[in-house]
DNA sequence: ATCGGAACAG
DNA sequence: CTGTTCCGAT
């Protein structure tokens, strides 16, 4: 038969903002990037297919998708609005012409054990995601208990009237990056920059980079209609893991000093990220940017955009304390197994007291899973704005004319010249990490496959006589 | 609607 | 290992 696994091949379009479902409404939801690397099946270890998580975050990331699979709810929740189209679309994927929903589900709940995802209870076809799970599960090697951006986090779970230091000023440490892998085309599109094509860089293989630390969109209220949108600015000389380069002082919360733990740079990987720039950028709008709020729809998405991936707000909490996260992941992975734990048990927050302890000891009360399935150890964190509010932070270096021109693998590393202490675990192929997505909308009122515009497509094909050379 | 066991595929 | 396919039980 005839499937669609072409879509592959394809590369999604237009950068996903993630928009509010048009909504003012309610607790708007703030979108947060999800990594690229998460969307990437290379970062799935052990599978060399595209895993359905990666596929339900790609769907939950594109607006166009809005109206069969959304973000809603808390934090990490989203609703699967028509449970047959998803369902079809994953089958398209897989070629699996006879997928359905019970099987797709079926296959969810599978989630449930490896604490990827949850079912939100009393809430039909709703489910939740864990992203630090998710995190973990790509990047487990990262200590990303050291990571700034966890650390930030952790503090801004701890009050939750603090968004100040958190998102924000977490983002203002990082200068903009372009997007990245499969999509290579990011920038282009948005194009917004005159000229330089040069602004092709790809992150995957920065995935560290994107630290699994899903950002925060702002709010609608806080974006603006996509003003300003310098593709970036940011020198890539720029070291965001100097202290200097962060400015959190406006967290109050977090205790000087354990920023940047020497241990932050623990390999190569590491290091060479200091000098990448921001990849939440890629959030940037582009050509939707002035619609927003179909929720049927029907940019022109199609083609080439990374993944990013939209959730809502809510930072819900993240339970661990400043302790090290990454091992509190460990050890949930490690309850994973051993305990089913059933949602519903109290304890809030995992062991502030832990600390790093082997993953064997601590149980001692680490318990989370507050109430209901809301485990979720929330990894977000920066607002990863599309409006650079903190841009002046770094606009200062050389602007634009250092702009990078990274391209990839193979081909230049100019800019970057740690790229080649970069770890080759990820993205080994190109090409691959091209297209995630492309689900057509075989049937279906929704603009499932909005047209590429020419000149996108143009670019599109550009970036992969890049990539391919 | 959900769940999870079991067999099976790649 | 990650589903896919069936399926009986809630």
């Amino acid at each position: 038969m005839d499937c669609n696994c072409v879509s592959d091949l394809l590369i999604p379009p237009v950068p996903a903002l993630w928009t509010p479902g048009q909504s003012h409404h309610q607790a708007r939801a703030r979108g947060i990037a999800f990594p690229d690397w998460a969307y990437k099946p290379e970062s799935s270890p052990g599978s060399r297919q595209i895993q359905l998580w990666h596929f339900i975050l790609e769907l939950l990331q594109k607006e166009e998708y809005n109206g069969i699979i959304a973000w809603q709810g808390e934090y990490g929740e989203f609703v699967i609005k028509d449970p047959d189209e998803v369902a079809r679309l994953w089958g398209a994927r897989k070629c699996k012409p006879h997928m359905n929903y019970d099987k797709l589900s079926r296959a969810l709940r599978y989630y449930y054990n490896k604490r990827i995802l949850h079912k939100t209870k009393g809430k039909r076809f709703t489910y939740k995601f864990n992203f630090s799970k998710v995190v973990l599960v790509n990047y487990p090697i990262l200590d990303m208990a050291n990571s700034p951006f966890f650390l930030a986090q952790n503090h801004f779970n701890g009050s939750t009237s603090t968004p100040d230091c958190s998102p924000e000023a977490i983002q203002s440490l990082f200068p903009r990056l372009p997007d990245s892998g499969r999509g290579t085309s990011l920038f282009d599109r948005t194009t917004a920059a005159p000229g330089p094509e040069g602004d092709k860089l790809r992150l995957d293989s920065f995935p560290f980079l994107s630290t699994g630390a899903p950002c925060y969109t702002k709010p609608p209220s806080l974006l603006g209609p996509y003003a300003r949108n310098p593709p970036f600015d940011y020198p890539w000389g720029f070291n965001p893991y100097l202290p200097g380069a962060f400015s959190l002082n406006n967290c109050p919360k977090l205790p000087p000093g354990s920023l940047y733990p020497s241990q932050f740079y623990p390999n190569p990987l590491q290091s060479s990220l200091s000098q990448l720039p921001h990849p939440f950028s890629s959030l940037l709008p582009t050509a939707e940017a002035g619609e927003r709020g179909t929720t049927g729809g029907t940019n022109g998405t199609a083609g080439g955009q990374p993944i990013r991936l939209c959730l809502p707000p809510y930072p819900g909490s993240l339970s661990l304390g400043r302790m090290d996260i990454g091992a509190s992941l460990l050890a949930e992975r490690e309850r994973e197994r051993a305990e089913a734990n059933p949602p519903g048990t109290g304890g809030v927050s995992l062991g502030l007291g832990a600390g790093l302890q082997s993953p064997s000891e601590r149980r001692g009360g680490l318990k989370q899973d507050p109430e209901s399935d809301s485990d979720l150890e929330i990894t977000d964190l920066s607002d990863c704005s599309s409006d650079n509010d903190n841009d002046h932070v770094f606009r200062k270096g050389p602007s634009l004319a250092s702009r990078s021109q990274i391209v990839l693998d193979g081909k230049k590393g100019s800019v970057l010249p740690p790229v080649s202490s970069l770890p080759p675990t990820v993205s080994p192929h190109p090409l691959k990490s091209l297209k995630p997505v492309s689900p057509r909308p075989v049937s279906r009122p929704l603009s499932l496959s909005p047209p590429l515009p020419p000149h996108e497509k143009h670019r599109e094909t550009e970036t992969l006589k890049m990539i391919h050379s």
